[in-house]
DNA sequence: ACCGATTACGTAATCGGTTACGAAAATTAG
DNA sequence: CTAATTTTCGTAACCGATTACGTAATCGGT
């Protein structure tokens, strides 16, 4: 059971004062070259590292970024999670994460409180866009302490500097389903209260609209993003909507339930039925049949907002204050595969 | 930008010292009730949560675990990660993960020194065991200011408390395989640095060999845990061994590659072929066939960890000392379905 | 050869808490 | 009713770093 190395020791040990040693550590360039050298060596041979802690707690920045996510059993969260976590080490600072594993967390409020206790200098708020009730921020007090961005719906006192056009990137899958002969298109929703879902939502019915073509309600069943519940949704959308010949699953998890169900009642992939999922999980192409799917670069996305994130908690450590950038606009792709490929 | 409220903005509103303040934090006892009360209402009125850098600077304790983890793409390290949180969270210990995106870290020493920095009271290591000199802590100096516990190979200076039987798992999915008259079982291995791949390899080997069954090098092919890998890696099975009529796929993932690349060329599973899994992920039942695979409840075992784990940390706040408990056994449970089911 | 600027480094205070120790006030005992 | 406890709370030091400020030593220009 050993003690840790601190500042004082190494102090001790080159024979100077800790605020040299702590000059050498922050590359400041008042030190003696003979003498950076000789603490420097100092510091390699005892394996220092100064404490995180400590640290935080006389500069005025942390060199940490919190982020608020959904439970990493979702491959969106998940993504944008690993992408920032990347991203972050990269840029030299470190990542807090705070996961809400309920899908209805209760006192929002308490949760940042805590996660702000841990000092971070910014927070990316990713928990996937419930809805405004629920994820209110009631002490607008909070939101005053350091910056907080997301990518998604406007809530008070968060900065949306990512726009991803979930509206845009469904409706051109479904204009691709159209243009492929489809006609009665169904949709797998995911859970009703994540924006991604309404927006997903909201882009199959407007594509629908603008080609004249049915978007009633018995074409939609509300999924929860799991293969099971793709599964559930499919039997129900034939059941309630016998005409279907095309469905548009809001991920690619429900859309692997989707194609089990069909495979296993023996209807034919695209021939039949057509299926479009969304996200574009690695998986995705080794489905029965490949699936069409609409491509997510998390990995852009999550490198964006650290960008963002840095440059806004630098300018406030400068300026004591910051500015909000315009938001950035990305589509997702369409990859088409054999699920929705009729003609051709 | 408002500032944050501190410990002393606090004492002084009340009208008491700093020290009165912190028992009340602390629930000590030697505060007069009505002082406490006091004292607690303007905490919740002005939403008052400690500085947990301050806190965990002055205090023996940061009440911080944290954890060096794999590639959250894995399925494994990932629902490890995720229970992990969950548990130690409602111990009321935070959580900070270090994860390594690449699969082989250069620097270990340098990794576990950064994590040191930030003053966990322990460590749970489960970068999914890759070989021994990859992974070796060279400054043993490390190992010995905290608890570090795994839950796989023998690491100096790391302790082994969970011990998951994968060669015996892996022997009982294969003993499956046989008894339903399948007799040319090939593998899919993992990445071979993996622990969890050499062990579920030599559970594999075991079993045939018990049966007087072939366990030769050209049943054997290498994965590396996606799901392309594992279609190549039927592939190429399937060319050095034609004989081939089950295999082993040492997860689902690559299960996943298997089944689609069967599944395209018309080689009937289970009839021709049978298929069997590892790790138990929720769309397996969604696979078509349905995949039978031997399923990890990861759940249980990062609660076992994170119980030891604080069991540990509590021995040496209170000891200055710790003692590691004796191993804990685990066996992941076959689940059968039907790519695997020839008979019955 | 003298004065101002620069370089190199140290002292003291500070960040926001906790702990050790002690003392006044309240309680109990004899 | 005094002495011994117990309860309640404050003072000072400390955790391990950083920053503000100051000063001696060196340097350069004229």
């Amino acid at each position: 059971m050993k003690k840790t190395i601190t500042l004082a020791d190494i102090a001790k040990e080159a024979g100077v004062s800790k605020v040299t040693v702590s000059r050498v550590i922050n590359d400041r360039d008042d030190v003696a070259y003979e003498t950076r050298l000789r603490i420097q060596e100092i510091i390699d041979r005892l394996g220092y590292k100064p404490n995180v802690l400590a640290q935080g707690l006389s500069a005025k920045q942390s060199f940490t970024i919190g982020i608020v996510t959904s439970s990493l059993e979702y491959y969106g969260p998940r993504s944008m999670f690993t992408s920032i976590d990347i991203h972050t080490h990269k840029a030299g600072y470190r990542l807090i994460p705070y996961i809400l594993h309920e899908d209805n967390p209760s006192d929002i409020d308490n949760h940042l409180r805590n996660l702000i206790a841990l000092q971070p200098d910014g927070i990316i708020w990713d928990i996937a866009g419930r809805n405004e009730q629920q994820l209110a921020i009631k002490d607008q007090q909070l939101t005053s302490l350091l910056p907080i961005i997301t990518t998604e719906e406007k809530l008070k006192g968060i900065h949306t500097v990512l726009n991803i056009k979930h509206v845009e990137a469904t409706a051109t899958a479904v204009d691709h389903l159209i243009a492929q002969g489809y006609k009665n298109i169904g949709i797998v929703t995911g859970i009703p209260s994540w924006f991604a879902s309404t927006q997903r939502l909201e882009g199959w019915r407007l594509a629908l609209q603008k080609h004249g073509l049915p978007a009633s309600q018995k074409q939609i069943v509300t999924g929860d993003w799991t293969t099971a519940s793709g599964k559930r949704g499919i039997n129900q959308l034939l059941q309630q909507y016998p005409e279907l010949d095309a469905v548009f699953v809001s991920n690619d998890q429900m859309a692997l339930g989707v194609l089990s169900e069909l495979n296993e009642r023996g209807i034919r992939i695209p021939q039949e039925i057509g299926v479009i999922g969304f996200d574009g999980i690695e998986e995705a192409e080794y489905f029965t049949p490949p699936l069409t799917t609409v491509h997510q670069q998390f990995n852009n996305y999550g490198r964006e907002l650290v960008r963002i994130m840095i440059k806004m908690i630098e300018e406030r450590v400068r300026n004591r204050a910051y500015t909000v950038p315009e938001p950035i606009s990305v589509t997702p792709q369409l990859i088409i595969r054999d699920s929705s490929r009729r003609n051709s």
